[in-house]
DNA sequence: AGCACGCCGACT
DNA sequence: GTCGGCGTGCTC
């Protein structure tokens, strides 16, 4: 230790409570007797008031500092997060607007997260405190705290009270300091942990014990044979293999015969184990793709790959052999894919390959499952990990390569602070820890093939269909012409003939619903009124489960009554599955259908169920939304129908020609995965727009070359970066103002700015949202000048909100 | 954001 | 006087 000079312990923490617009790394003292490692979560006091905030130790040192507050208490045994991780937090909170804690958040799992418990207490009796109290609300609090002992917990007081009297009665109760409120920290999820015994004793004295027991203890006798055999065996199983109990086990570990460990018990959601298989032969074109790949993988900077592969190109084959060859470096490999439906059929064939190295993370497996599934990846147990979006942050420092499948997907692009994108995070990994960043797509994003035509990422093709199969003909079908000949129906009449057929074949369809989310809704059949959300500008969705109106944004929802103010009845309008599924009822009563979309999956009727009963049970026609897309693999579907191809040109985003052109591929991909050839049919009211002809011929390349200039025509991406500003406040005129205001600020930053315009969906929770968009370059120093100018909005216009974004992919 | 402080008008 | 509303300043 220093003399004399030595300074304060101080850690430099990333606290919670700071907003955006004073975000910076907060001093605190160590306290004597307390020793903190960077990377662990503690409790600190934050502002006037004290209150305690969740904070993470970003860096340790000494400083002379005084005037410092005091760490409060260490809420982790020892380092949660690793240096590395604070690192790449420091890049997403420069990379994507948002807090140091926000960023630090990102790399920690939901159920591993600290939850706040709030305690109100009185301070002085309640007696007392009355003497003092004059409003009804006040006295009101004070005396059902005073019912709880003086103290009681704040949802408790919320459950009692309405919530804006509540806040007034606390506000005017502290001022006058008659109430303290205390917050603590309590984690979700707790390790679990197994008993596991042995023998203390050696095996003459055991069996010396047996001998002179003779035939008494019968439970001891059977629990200790059971250990001479098998030397370690859990509590559990012997307790299941002999029937001794607890009592049994207790006596024996007095008696000094046997000793009891833990050991932890890693929940887990993947199969105890799937048969071997050796690795997938490969094809000349798969082999060269391979050795392209895997030369960079002993590179210092191996930089990015896209592998471009047509529809069953088997580029799947290829990213298998890749993670062996980075195993066999003695490297980690990530594996991420946009949804989580990809994953079981992944797994199955990971595991396959690589048994028990494998880890999947996702937000689907229960708390317990995604916490022990993180803990195993950062012990090194679990070098290949499959995941989507926020695996990217899992706690791999050792990475030989990561695939990013289906990279164009846009669930890749995080909807909630921080809002990162996942293939751009991929990249920094690579780049820091040298690995491999492989893209993977049969319609890559207009951004990836420009970047890899243009030589800044290594292409790698692959042009033939695995099976040789050729890609199923395309049939598009005018829906305008459909109605001019009397068809109002969601079914054209080609799409029911070629269905009629493919049922007589026993062979199966799938239809798809090129619907984003919007589900039904209802209207009044006399005014023609649809019920609005009362704190939102939009529609209420109509679900048939509960048969509720509800809202996709707030979470409001009311009963759906048959009728409307004004006496007329209501009907559920909007093309949703379910009206699907009733036409081809109508058209066939004979035919079994299944659906797949959100309102039919859930915990208890996984995806898995649905499509396994769909192959199983050979059901004749599988209705669904996007969830049918993605890489399913049936043999006997020889016939794809989308009903509506040209929905997803109508959304006004430079992106949507992009998203088009690549999910009606994938679709149309579906058919004819087996033997028998297929046949895909697109119904479209534009069938003579240029996306929807390429879409027909699979032509990417037509595609890309007729996008590309207007791409850079518009100044679109990848040309320059879309930042998008939105403005959020319970003041229309504040909202739109600040706008204005900041739209001012950045006038001089060279960018060409759009708006203000009211977002998309203007009012959300009763605060109005007002939206700009600015289009430049893609530069550090512009980042940080519209970080800095971010900042200095939110600290000079009081209750407006600003959040900016500088990579719009939703 | 969340809190304290200070100023003002209103009620009592 | 005391309360609530609102603008301003600060957060290790």
């Amino acid at each position: 230790m220093e003399l004399g000079l030595a300074g304060t312990a101080i850690a430099r923490c990333a606290v919670a409570a700071a907003p955006y617009a004073i975000d910076r790394l907060y001093t605190y003292r160590v306290p004597p007797g307390l020793t903190l490692t960077a990377g662990q979560r503690v409790a600190v006091p934050f502002g006037p008031g004290n209150r305690r905030s969740e904070a993470v130790v970003v860096a340790l040192g000494e400083s002379p500092g005084d005037g410092l507050k005091d760490v409060a208490e260490a809420l982790d045994g020892e380092a949660f997060l690793s240096p590395f991780q604070l690192r790449l937090a420091a890049f997403v909170r420069k990379r994507y607007f948002c807090t140091y804690f926000d960023a630090v958040r990102a790399m920690i799992p939901a159920p591993l997260w600290f939850g706040v418990r709030e305690e109100a207490a009185l301070t002085v009796s309640a007696a007392d405190a009355l003497a003092q109290v004059k409003t009804a609300q006040a006295r009101e609090v004070v005396e059902f705290l005073d019912q709880r002992g003086g103290s009681a917990p704040l949802s408790a007081l919320r459950a009692a009270f309405d919530g804006e009297a509540l806040s007034k009665a606390l506000a005017y109760l502290s001022r006058k300091k008659l109430l303290k409120s205390t917050q603590d920290f309590t984690r979700r999820v707790h390790d679990q942990a197994e008993a596991l015994a042995s023998l203390a004793a050696s095996r003459e004295e055991v069996e010396a014990y047996l001998s002179a027991k003779g035939r008494g203890a019968p439970l001891q006798g059977a629990a200790l044979r059971l250990l001479l055999q098998l030397g370690e065996v859990s509590v559990k199983e012997l307790s299941y293999f002999t029937g001794a109990t607890g009592a049994t086990v207790r006596r024996l570990q007095q008696l000094g015969l046997i000793s009891l460990r833990l050991r932890p018990v890693f929940r887990s959601p993947l199969p105890d184990y799937v048969e071997p298989k050796p690795l997938p032969a490969l094809t000349g074109e798969q082999q060269a793709a391979l050795a392209t790949l895997s030369a960079k993988l002993t590179l210092s900077d191996p930089g990015v790959a896209l592998l471009y592969g047509v529809t069953g190109s088997g580029k799947t084959a290829v990213y298998l052999h890749l993670i062996r060859r980075a195993l066999d470096e003695g490297r980690q490999a990530l594996y991420l894919v946009p949804e989580i439906a990809l994953t079981p059929q992944l797994i199955q064939r990971l595991m396959a390959h690589f048994g028990s190295d494998v880890a999947v993370l996702h937000s689907a497996l229960r708390d317990g499952e995604r916490a022990d599934q993180w803990k195993r990846i950062r012990q090194g147990k679990a070098p290949v990990v499959l995941g989507t979006r926020s695996s990217v942050f899992a706690p791999l420092s050792n990475l030989g390569v990561i695939i990013v499948d289906e990279e164009q997907e846009h669930s890749y692009q995080s909807e909630q602070t921080p809002r990162y994108h996942a293939r751009e995070v991929a990249q920094y990994l690579g780049r820091r820890l040298g690995a491999l960043v492989v893209l993977g797509s049969a319609t890559p994003s207009v951004e990836s093939m420009y970047l890899a035509e243009t030589g800044v990422y290594t292409l790698c093709k692959l042009t033939q269909r695995f099976n040789g199969a050729a890609l199923p003909p395309v049939e598009v079908v005018d829906l305008k012409e459909e109605l001019r000949a009397g068809n109002g129906s969601v079914l054209s009449r080609p799409l029911c003939r070629a269905i009629e057929e493919t049922v007589a074949r026993g062979e199966q369809c799938i239809l798809f619903l090129n619907r984003r989310g919007t589900g039904q809704y209802v209207v009044c059949v006399a005014c023609g009124e649809v019920p609005q959300c009362p704190r939102c500008s939009v529609s209420l969705t109509y679900h048939a489960a509960n048969g509720r109106l509800m809202c996709h944004h707030c979470g409001f929802s009311q009963p759906a009554a048959a009728r409307c103010a004004c006496g007329g009845h209501r009907k559920v309008m909007g093309c949703g599955t379910q009206r699907v599924e009733q036409e081809l009822h109508d058209r066939f009563p004979s035919l079994a259908g299944a659906r797949m979309d959100a309102d039919t999956v859930s915990a208890s009727n996984t995806h898995e169920d649905i499509l396994e009963r769909f192959r199983r049970d050979k059901i004749p026609v599988l209705v669904g939304t996007q969830m049918v897309t993605k890489g399913l693999d049936f043999e006997n579907v020889t016939l794809v129908g989308v009903l509506d191809a040209d929905m997803s040109l109508a959304v006004n985003h430079f992106r949507a020609a992009e998203t088009t052109f690549s999910l009606l591929t994938q679709v149309v991909g579906r058919a004819g995965r087996g033997k028998s050839p297929g046949r895909a049919i697109l119904q479209t009211m534009t069938p003579r727009h240029a996306v929807i002809a390429l879409a027909a011929r699979q032509d990417y390349d037509g595609f890309y070359r007729l996008e590309l200039p207007l791409r850079r025509l518009h100044g679109m991406p990848p040309f320059r970066v879309v930042y998008t500003a939105t403005f959020v406040s319970p003041s229309e005129l504040r909202a739109r103002r600040g706008a204005e205001d900041f739209r001012a600020q950045v006038a001089n930053l060279g960018l060409e700015v759009l708006g203000p315009a009211q977002a998309p969906v203007f009012k959300v929770n009763n605060a109005f949202r007002y939206r700009l968009s600015l289009l430049g370059r893609s530069d550090g120093a512009l980042r940080q000048q519209l970080a800095a100018a971010l900042a200095a909005f939110s600290r000079a216009h009081r209750g407006v909100t600003a959040y900016l974004e500088g990579n719009s992919y939703d």
